[in-house]
DNA sequence: GGTCGGTGCGCAATCGGTTGCTTTGCGGAG
DNA sequence: CTCCGCAAAGCAACCGATTGCGCACCGACC
């Protein structure tokens, strides 16, 4: 705001009004240099004298110059962009992946691209298509509905990046995961859970499904698995359809009723709040009556009535660590490992325990 | 499938490997055209046979061309795409407004660049930037930090949209909103919230403050003035630091315990929430001994213990609006109107009620 | 048989940066 | 005085799709 500065025009970014954007070529003219060197100029291009880059660097901010991404990209064959393709923004797990993965990616100069595939493969192949005629420098796929073959098909592996908080494609040969997915230790994580469980004096455990997945299954099993190894005679139930229909809570609750469990893990922390409300209404009190974990470790689960018992997963570091891999595949060349995140035992209100839990990660203080 | 296809290469958008990318010219020599023909027969020119049109589009398929996005901007001037600037992928309000924004936006043809301000100016300014270079042909910011004006001013009003489901940049004058604008009636919706608390015998009500913004003045006051209307004596407590800062929920329930009104009216659900597990601790009971009142209507509020009585806004339903507004102006050039959205009194067991309430909007039948 | 009119397509310019190669200019060495 | 070499900056091609303009061809009509 230097004083004697005249009336000049200054343009901005978008130009109000008929005034037409500034290019390259102007800032190039106001600085009496050549579009090559304007151009070399602003790159830092040591070919290039200091004090013509200085000159030029002003010539730009003064006039507001705003490179045209398209030219660019057109010319160069990058974008600087990344495509996120999500089922839902609304789901608490998904905001989380996406937040990350947009703070990551814009840390390292990348802007995102984000569309929902709402659990849809038509949906999900025509968003994939939009990354490729925007030309994104990378993809990443949380929860894909289609299959992690077809992503294959459809996006360059490389530049590929699977991110599962909460779907399993295919259930895990032990310890083989494949490379570019970045998923959960569910299992790991369900064990501690029910162990945590049968610590406490719980017996008669049932799973909750969610939707017919092959996360249900996965969640399903390892339950089912600690359950036997723990010596825990009485057969794992299970409540839900079975199939990829998530029943209504309510009457869920009502089934669960008429027999009731000493504990319940279910599919997720969603379900198992859904649960709790519901349990609620037929005056069954959690955890008194009955014992209640979820998974996700969503931020409601850590104030609701009463606090939920959780395996929580690291959702947000899982979008942050795709963005951070599909960078560094851009940009080095390296490719993607396969990550697999433990998650964590949040131990609550909502089990009883019969001491004091030796650890509370609760990060409520 | 048809057999008798040789094993030609079909290159995916995403080519595997060292294979080049398909271009427009390919398609165009495989069908025995030129490039500007293929150009036109993709957008079905009526210059063009509808026989080569057909020709081209096979071939099109068959090698499964994908445009390149930049060049076409380059030269149309226009890229299908729009920017979303908004605080808190985490946020569930938000979260509903980026969804709805999307979804719309996607249904359109276009795709959006999201990026998270994280309330901070100097993000804001550098997405606004982002999105200049990027060419977005419309942007919305959500519950910006930059002033409205500021914003108006980088970025060309025409075509911008300011989405504020939480955040009033001013205090409005009695009926005017300003152009460009999409924000819901808060003083409306805590009208009748307090209305619905007078109504059931409350007396001493308190608001909460959430940070020291516009939007908490607006429906501090909005309180207040309902209070006064309603002929109540007791003056308006309100709790909170009444700057920027968010106070600690646990801090500010001991605080309220130490002469507790009737009933709280929050901020939000989020702070509702907070304190209904903060009374929880300190042994006060909801509704018995306070009524709870939140704003926003986020899902969880629906299965909170107890559930809680909020003032529903159509958060969803706001980003709907601000992609479908954005595309109509691109399109057809019409000027975005102001839209002032109605918000919805949940009534839920968070207030007690002297009769059966006589309108329950609670979607949860 | 020549010209007119219309249909169907192709040539080449264009969008705005980036970059390989070349040119300009200047100082110092021979 | 000429030549060499290097530093600094410009020329022009290029990225891939779109589009104004013009050309070729064909049947028809005078």
């Amino acid at each position: 705001m230097r004083s004697g500065e005249s009336g000049r025009l200054v343009a901005s970014g978008y130009p109000a009004g008929p005034r037409r954007r500034i290019l390259l070529k102007d800032v190039a003219t106001s600085a009496n240099v050549s579009g090559s060197t304007a151009s070399r100029a602003l790159a830092d291009d040591p070919r290039i004298s200091l004090a013509t880059r200085l000159s030029v660097k002003a010539a730009a901010a003064e006039l507001n110059y705003v490179p045209n991404a398209a030219a660019r990209s057109l010319r160069m064959k990058h974008t600087r962009t990344l495509g996120l393709l999500i089922p839902d923004l609304r789901d608490p797990v998904h905001g989380q992946v996406a937040s990350g993965f947009e703070e990551e990616a814009r840390r390292s100069g990348y802007c995102v691209i984000m569309v929902a595939g709402e659990n849809e493969p038509a949906r999900e192949r025509l968003a994939l298509k939009i990354f490729a005629e925007h030309g994104a420098d990378g993809v990443a796929i949380v929860s894909g509905a289609i299959s992690p073959r077809e992503a294959r098909e459809r996006v360059d592996p490389e530049r590929l990046i699977l991110v599962q908080p909460d779907h399993h494609s295919l259930p895990r040969r032990e310890g083989v995961v494949p490379p570019g997915v970045i998923l959960t230790d569910d299992a790991g994580g369900l064990k501690a859970a029910v162990n945590h469980l049968v610590d406490n004096g719980y017996r008669r455990i049932a799973y909750v499904e969610g939707g017919g997945g092959a996360t249900n299954k996965v969640r399903s099993e390892a339950v089912a698995t600690t359950l036997r190894s723990r010596g825990v005679k009485t057969a794992l139930r299970t409540f839900g359809a079975g199939d990829d229909t998530w029943r209504d809570p309510t009457e869920l609750a009502s089934e669960i009723a008429t027999d009731l469990p000493e504990a319940l893990v279910c599919y997720d922390d969603k379900l198992a709040l859904a649960l709790m409300d519901a349990l609620r209404k037929l005056r069954i009190r959690v955890p008194e009556d009955i014992g209640m974990v979820g998974f996700d470790g969503i931020p409601f689960a850590a104030i609701s009535n009463p606090r939920l018992t959780t395996v929580a997963t690291p959702a947000g570091e899982m979008g942050r660590l795709a963005a951070a891999s599909l960078v560094r595949t851009i940009q080095v060349g390296a490719r993607l490992e396969a990550v697999l995140l433990p998650p964590d035992l949040i131990v609550r209100e909502s089990t009883r325990t019969l001491s004091p839990p030796t650890r509370n990660h609760d990060p409520r203080s």
